[in-house]
DNA sequence: TTGAAGGTAGGAAAAATTTCGTACGAACAA
DNA sequence: TTGTTCGTACGAAATTTTTCCTACCTTCAA
């Protein structure tokens, strides 16, 4: 029951940035993901933004809508899809694919608010209850 | 020789995977990292691994000992060091810098195993304690 | 009816990353 | 000595990713 056929195409860096607008707003135009892009990350031409988002429908990385003039793009997949490929791949490439070393890194970094780690501990202690 | 607060370059993807085998195995040849690549992972010409080890001691991403015909190689900075520094972008890009919801994600998925998830609850566990 | 604003398409340049060919020096066995 | 093997250096090609220029279409207000 799983709908796996789809292989998930690695998006890059720039392709990336784009998915998180559209998963965070939802279906958008090209205007609207470059005004964003621009507010929150960097500087970057229309015409960049119009473009890559092109290319990654091509990918079938976004589906479109043209039955507009100003077309609208989204996710072709869904966010947990795709970050959780991406977790995936990211333990198996640095941590041998031992979620617990990762964490144990997670944990040793300062940057780890308290509140994060009473949050994680919430978690922990939900996953005994099963 | 300034290499005190190093302001970590972001490796690429092959250049990570050279890090992988120096930390791994500790200062290394050309030849060594080369063959072991090609075990591990890919089919790669030597000159290749040779150049792009170069670059990276260009960088200061490798030290180079010239004292022998045969350099050898040593990953600059610490296998931690990197990795938490790579970590911590990554949960800022992709979980909005929230290191539970990475964890979230990561007790969602279904690779991850009894095992893991033993160790996982028995770090937390320690945590506790402090 | 005209011009400004805003849209798409596509080619190509630019930049970043990766790969490899060639030249040439050291070491060493024959 | 000589040739084979193994090493480095370096330039450049190939590939991938990113950016932008130009052309042209549509809408709309004046």
């Amino acid at each position: 029951m799983k709908q796996e056929n789809t292989p998930i195409q690695e998006p890059t860096k720039s392709e990336l940035e784009i998915l998180q607008v559209l998963w965070q707003f939802g279906p958008s135009t090209v205007r609207f993901v470059n005004d964003t892009l621009n507010e929150e990350k960097r500087a970057v031409q229309y015409t960049s933004t119009l473009k890559l988002m092109q290319i990654m429908a091509e990918k079938g990385l976004l589906n479109r809508d043209e039955s507009q003039m100003k077309h609208i793009y989204s996710a072709a997949q869904e966010e947990q899809k795709t970050k959780g490929y991406l977790l995936d791949r990211f333990v198996e490439t640095m941590y041998n694919g031992s979620a617990s070393s990762l964490l144990l890194q997670l944990l040793g970094n300062k940057k780890t608010s308290k509140k994060e780690l009473d949050a994680i501990k919430e978690l922990v202690n939900k996953l005994d209850k099963k």
